[in-house]
DNA sequence: CGGATTTGACCGGCGC
DNA sequence: GCGCCGGTCAAATCCG
């Protein structure tokens, strides 16, 4: 009996707890949000100073919706329902979509050069980025049914594994909760299971140890990891009290210059900017990412990689993001390295985009801090989880089109890496979409909670075909950029161009539903 | 002195 | 049940 009324409390406790999560997540999303439009409209009205596009855009900032420019953006990041976008998407195509997206990107770039706060190093750019995202072998559905409904309604648990017992865990609170019952309850239930996380990790060159990602972090453990002899470093975010977001960093230990970062959770608090706009720029990758994988990997573990045209010759900057369903948990993996490689072709020289080396600490411009909880998506930004949730699983749009547009070209520059990609992603609705669905499809077949993350190892070159090993991954590749090492800004040039580039594939799609898949968010430090 | 690291002990899951 | 392993705790320590 007190077993029961037990377990139903735990029960009750855990969607209260959920229900706060998610909250607070649309919370933060919404104070993101509300920043970048912001920032946008500052943008905007400078540089456009007239009005040639209007329209109503005014309102919908006004509202906190999206702005035009904003729009993929807030796609992704949106936790909302497609509803919203709508709206967005028919603005866009109102007006100019090539000259739209375009703008946006140029207003993310500018953003990004001016990094609003300024990281203490300089920002660096990262030429590819791979994303990958790994979930276990083909899920299965099941636990899901039972939570399902509920898990994509409450969503928000971070599952993060096991709750201590005791312990001041408090302090950390909320997000806890996880876990839990595993101890207690009884199998039935809960599949709590189902939690399962989703895990992003960015894979970059950089000497510094850290990246930074306009996050705090503490440092909580450090351990041999099995295979490699590097150690890999256990980080909690600790700008907020009770932020639940997590990452392990760690030396990729074929390229030692290549690290891997991998961050679960989300974050219970607004990020810092820099932080946010990686978080976009991960959000967006992942989102194209998984809008891939969706459209293979449905049951099947097919690895997919898109590999942009590679035509495209401006895009130097190859970013591959993966989705690779092996993993124990889904984990979407972003490679910045460098290697430019373009299908077939060697790499030139080898500049690697190596982050700034040198300095103390480098600085993704812009990724953010990720979260991932077990079935929910990933959000972005601050939390805001995109709710895949929406899409059926069965709908998963699949999207045919997938290889052309997700290249991001990326320029060298740093921000401009990111940009593109999140722009790219952003812009277009339909791979985001499709990420979501995918994501979605994957995250709920369900992969038990787990996590672990997986890395690519870094050929290069090879071209498109999947070399995940596990099942489905997807690439994008950009071309490769580099830059100057040095130079935090030397990028900007090339960016423009690729950015329309970009602009231009995205055009294709259609504005469709953005929703994010896991939830994640990514962030960057080093510290 | 307070906050961040360091680092070995612990824990829970998993495979055998 | 045992041991491996990833991950986390927390006491001791370091550092500004
Ligand atoms: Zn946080």
């Amino acid at each position: 009996m007190l077993k029961v009324e037990l377990d139903r409390l735990k029960d009750e406790n855990r969607k209260l707890r959920s229900m706060l999560d998610q909250i607070s997540s649309s919370y933060n999303a919404l104070q993101c949000q509300l920043l970048e439009l912001m920032e946008q409209q500052d943008e905007r009205d400078q540089i456009i100073s007239s009005g040639r596009r209007d329209h109503e855009n005014d309102d919908d900032e006004k509202n906190g919706m999206s702005s035009p420019t904003s729009t993929a953006k807030l796609q992704l990041m949106e936790t909302d329902g497609p509803s919203t976008r709508q709206p967005t998407d028919n603005i866009i195509k109102d007006h100019q979509i090539h000259s739209h997206l375009i703008r946006e990107q140029d207003n993310e770039e500018a953003k990004l050069d001016q990094p609003p706060q300024a990281s203490p190093t300089t920002t660096t750019t990262t030429s590819n980025i791979k994303i990958k995202v790994m979930s276990k072998e083909h899920y299965h559905r099941d636990y899901d049914d039972d939570d399902d409904d509920d898990d994509d309604q409450m969503l928000l648990q971070t599952a993060s594994g096991r709750k201590r017992q005791q312990q001041s865990s408090m302090t950390e609170d909320h997000t806890n909760g996880d876990n839990h019952l595993q101890k207690l309850k009884s199998p039935e239930q809960v599949p709590e299971v189902p939690f399962r996380k989703a895990r992003v990790s960015v894979r970059a060159r950089s000497d510094a140890p850290m990246i930074s990602d306009g996050c705090q972090w503490r440092k909580y453990g450090q351990k041999m990891a099995k295979g490699n002899p590097c150690p890999r470093a256990y980080y909690r975010c600790t700008m907020a009290v009770g932020c639940p977001v997590r990452k392990q960093v760690q030396r990729c230990a074929e390229d030692k210059t290549i690290l891997i970062t991998t961050y679960e959770g989300n974050h219970n608090h607004p990020l810092p900017p820099a932080a946010a706009a990686m978080a976009n720029t991960t959000s967006a990758a992942a989102t194209m990412v998984l809008s891939g994988s969706t459209t293979s990997s449905t049951s099947t573990n097919n690895g997919f990689q898109l590999s942009p045209p590679a035509a495209f010759p401006a895009a130097y900057t190859s970013t591959m993001a993966t989705l690779s369903t092996s993993a124990p948990f889904p984990t979407i993996t972003l490679d910045l390295t460098h290697v430019p490689n373009n299908n077939n072709h060697h790499h030139h020289h080898h500049h690697p985009m190596q982050f700034q080396q040198l300095l103390p600490s480098t600085v993704l411009p812009a990724f953010h801090g990720g979260h991932a909880a077990a079935g929910c998506p990933p959000q972005l930004l601050v939390g805001q989880p995109l709710m895949y949730n929406q899409l059926p699983p069965n709908k998963l749009p699949i999207m045919s089109t997938s290889s052309a547009g997700v290249q991001l070209v990326g320029g060298q520059m740093q921000p401009s890496m990111v940009e593109s990609v999140t722009a790219a992603i952003a812009t277009d609705p339909n791979f985001s979409a499709a990420l979501a669905a995918a994501i979605s499809s994957i995250i709920a077949a369900g992969a038990p909670r787990s996590t672990t993350t997986t890395t690519t190892t870094n050929n290069n070159n090879d071209d498109n075909y999947n070399t995940s090993p596990t099942s489905n991954s997807i690439n994008v590749n950009g071309g490769n950029n580099n830059n100057n090492p040095s130079s935090s800004y030397a990028a900007s040039n090339n960016s423009s161009n690729i950015k329309k580039q970009v602009a231009h594939v995205v055009g294709h799609h259609h504005p469709g539903s953005p929703q994010l898949p896991a939830q994640s968010c990514t962030t960057f430090s080093t510290n």
